[in-house]
DNA sequence: GTCAAAGTACGAATTTTTTCGTTGACATCT
DNA sequence: AGATGTCAACGAAAAAATTCGTACTTTGAC
């Protein structure tokens, strides 16, 4: 019963991002990151945080005044389960229609398109297994 | 103030996948497939087409009692757009990323592969010009 | 110690999304 | 015609997500 599968929020993920990419903060740090994105209220991050941390989104660190906020999943794990849900909801299940989706709206550079190559051969070895 | 930007809920998603698998479809052929997976009553299925109707979501035929709905654009279209905002609010821009992720979430045909390949194999040319 | 600054907690308002009951129109069957 | 079934429309309730005001606590400066 303690394994609910919930998906976070846009909001959560937002705030979710700004962790991933500093590391683990205060809400007076996430929320100054935030503010330059859109108008939103100290306490509106505040209570956004809090409510990640009950439903296990995030941890914290509560010896110091101001909580040290830190994602309890990492970034991989909670990316692959968004990943999965897009391509399930929105692909029906076509994992390579995605892929081409992606790569088409959005500019890769030769390096990126290497790395993903080499995951593809990859996959291939694994396949003939 | 007409061309907001606007993303497509979870259900909203659901009731266009239905029509991008199907077709053009009525209130209740939509809803005879969402019963299949879900618990949802008929009033619901027909409240949300409205509503995606006139978010401009959905176009309909009226000329039949039972009206005839599809998307107003195609599936490539909205895909790419939820795709690219996955990329960005999940991602931070990192498409290859989010390729990775979805080739090692879900398993993929050696023809999926290939057409990967292909795919790729352009975009260099593309870049090279 | 007092004051101001910065923090958490909490409750509640607001907004958005989802749900469905009810009504009336139209069609079909007998 | 009258009864029955199906549909769209509408309004509003319910649920979920977001926002923020207010109260209280702690810290640091003076």
């Amino acid at each position: 019963m303690t394994g609910k599968k919930q998906k976070p929020t846009d909001s959560e993920v937002e705030i979710l991002s700004v962790l991933w990419e500093n590391g683990p903060a205060t809400v007076r740090e996430v929320h100054s990151k935030l503010i330059k994105l859109r108008d939103v209220g100290y306490t509106t991050t505040l209570k956004m945080m809090q409510i990640m941390f009950e439903k296990g989104l995030l941890v914290r660190d509560e010896s110091q005044r101001s909580h040290i906020y830190r994602p309890r999943q990492k970034a991989e794990t909670l990316q692959k389960n968004i990943v999965k849900d897009v391509i399930s909801r929105v692909f029906s299940g076509a994992t390579d229609k995605l892929v081409m989706q992606a790569l088409s709206a959005k500019p890769t550079t030769p390096e990126q398109i290497a790395k993903i190559r080499q995951m593809l051969d990859q996959l291939e070895e694994e396949g003939k297994q």
